[in-house]
DNA sequence: GCAGAATCCAAAGATTGCCTTATAACTGAG
DNA sequence: CTCAGTTATAAGGCAATCTTTGGATTCTGC
């Protein structure tokens, strides 16, 4: 077997004329050209240099040897160049999936900013909603997929270093808590960054009673409206505060267009609870806005994360992107 | 550095997408293709494989260097397998120099039967006479010399073991007799192959009183004779022959044409002597031949070798060559 | 749900390969 | 003939590689 090794030194070899000029410019000694020459001798089985007296030659097989030496060794520096430029973010693409409200509003000035300070790395972007965006993640369609979950308790998720050889037991302990509260959300096995804890806002028609009330209601305190509801998971989440505060809401409507969730409030059809997040994009006429408190008393908040693999993380244009985006969310 | 090696395990592992897999097909464990990858890891700074639950896939970075990797490890291929061919004498070249009379006579069949067992193998043939060819010989022009040389005492010098690893001491000891009896001729640092001992033959206009004399003559004989020469060191070899019987040739006529020398002998201009060799290829027409004794009763002749540098001797296409010549001068 | 198969990683021991140092032999020039 | 330069060889140390072994994880089939 040909070794990149031997045809460097051949080529050495080669260019200088002797064993101890290409020692000297391959930084060795030359008793290695030596070695190495006669293993690669050996390997192809026929001479490949011709002393003759003081010079040397290369014999037909050594010519025949270099001429494909040069291409090899010149595609070699090729790919080594181009995992450089992957590995040193002069190139490379990151493949986002996003949910549409993160979308319009996370992920584009976190790309402006990748752009402007790496112009070689190439970012695309899809929408999907969090189950199918962890699917493509899994799938290898994707470097990165943004996603949202719903704790029902206070606490904070602990933080794991983002993108550093984090032990698997130090992220499965993380996720552990909140994988136990919210269903169907298993990211034990990936690299979780949390992003933003988007407060959950209410919404209520313009002159409802509570909407001066200094800008801050008890879910409770609604128990009795008529409720609009948004996309399903935002449904069984609402479902789920309700319950959580000792009531069961009448849902009429239900849309993810958040427009017109705005435009059915404002119509005074009801009352709804959109993440803030959601509202950027969304011009609030005709409606109120107030913060909402769970049952504990605490604002309930939607946590918005980038999820991706273990190893991806190590992919310097992967922990860049997220850390851009962990930039971009924490100005909110 | 990238080594081939760390390529074949990349290439196998996108292949069958598993290291296991990749395993078997290399013929090696497991951890090897495990510890392989890492080092090319390493070696790049990038990860290369992502690792999803049960599959894998490679990263943009792994796919980037695959693509290389097929290009490179072809190249190799290609380099391998055109050396093997040199090496299996299905291609190759042997650059042959010949002095003339050689080249019309023991080269064409030692070629023609090379040729026909081994159809890949080029020979190219340029003519020079011994001192030129052994220049071309050691600046790398030519891989065989053939030569001539006059040996002036009889015994037959020792035959090296033809392009098998002789030790230097060996062919010293060989030509060191050879040496010293005939000036400017150094072979001490080549590969000598005796190919033939071409005996000289005398020409006599036809009706020569000697003519015959049983069809062999002492040179001294010949002692009050015109002389007619041939090639400058024929010349040389014929003035130390005569002074070795103890008389000094006149000359009058000296020409490397043989058919010169024949038409000058028949017109009755003088006699000449000549290698046997030379006689073949041109008609005797009006001179009797007979063969020629030198003082100490031996019969005098030209050393016919093929030269070649040690290191070349090696290169089974040179070595072939080497026996087919041999082969070639044995039947005569 | 639970063994079973298959996969990967990690650690440890043995082997191999490579490089260096030191020495000897050879070549060509002054 | 000596000297500078080159290559080959041998021996020692070091690093890399491979294999073995054991353990953890995942998917599969019952």
């Amino acid at each position: 077997m040909i070794e990149a090794r031997h045809l460097r030194v051949l080529r050495a070899v080669a260019r200088t004329g002797s064993f101890s000029a290409a020692a000297r410019e391959l930084g060795c000694t030359q008793p290695a050209i030596s070695q190495q020459m006669k293993a690669l001798e050996k390997s192809v089985d026929t001479p490949l240099v011709v002393r003759s007296g003081r010079g040397m030659q290369l014999s037909e097989a050594g010519r025949v040897l270099l001429k494909h030496a040069t291409g090899i060794l010149a595609g070699l520096s090729a790919a080594e160049e181009e995992v450089a430029a992957i590995a040193g973010l002069r190139a490379g693409r990151v493949r986002l999936v996003s949910f549409p409200t993160a979308s319009s509003t996370l992920v584009p000035p976190a790309v402006a900013r990748l752009r402007d300070s790496h112009p070689g790395v190439r970012v695309s972007l899809v929408e999907a909603e969090p189950p199918e965006a962890l699917a493509m993640l899994r799938g290898g369609e994707c470097e990165i997929a943004l996603a949202f979950r719903y704790p029902q308790c206070d606490g904070a998720v602990a933080l794991p270093a983002p993108g550093h050889g984090t032990p698997r037991e130090a992220r499965a302990e993380a996720n552990l808590e909140a994988q136990q509260l919210t269903a169907g959300t298993d990211w034990s096995d990936l690299v979780v960054t949390p992003l933003l804890d988007d407060p959950m806002v209410g919404l209520l028609p313009a002159g409802h009673p509570l909407a001066g009330s200094g800008g801050a209601v008890e879910l409770a305190e609604l128990a009795g409206e008529q409720w609009i509801a948004g996309c399903p998971q935002c449904r069984g989440h609402l479902v789920e505060l309700c319950a959580a505060a000792g009531f069961e809401p009448r849902i009429d409507f239900a849309t993810d267009d958040y427009p017109a969730v705005v435009g059915l409030v404002a119509a005074g059809l009801g009352v709804a609870v959109l993440p803030r997040l959601a509202l950027q994009s969304v011009r609030p006429d005709g409606v109120s806005t107030v913060s909402v408190r769970t049952a504990s008393g605490a604002p309930a908040v939607r946590q918005v994360v980038a999820l991706t693999l273990p190893d991806l993380a190590e992919v310097p244009a992967v922990a860049l992107m997220l850390e851009r985006l962990a930039g971009s969310a924490g100005g909110r």
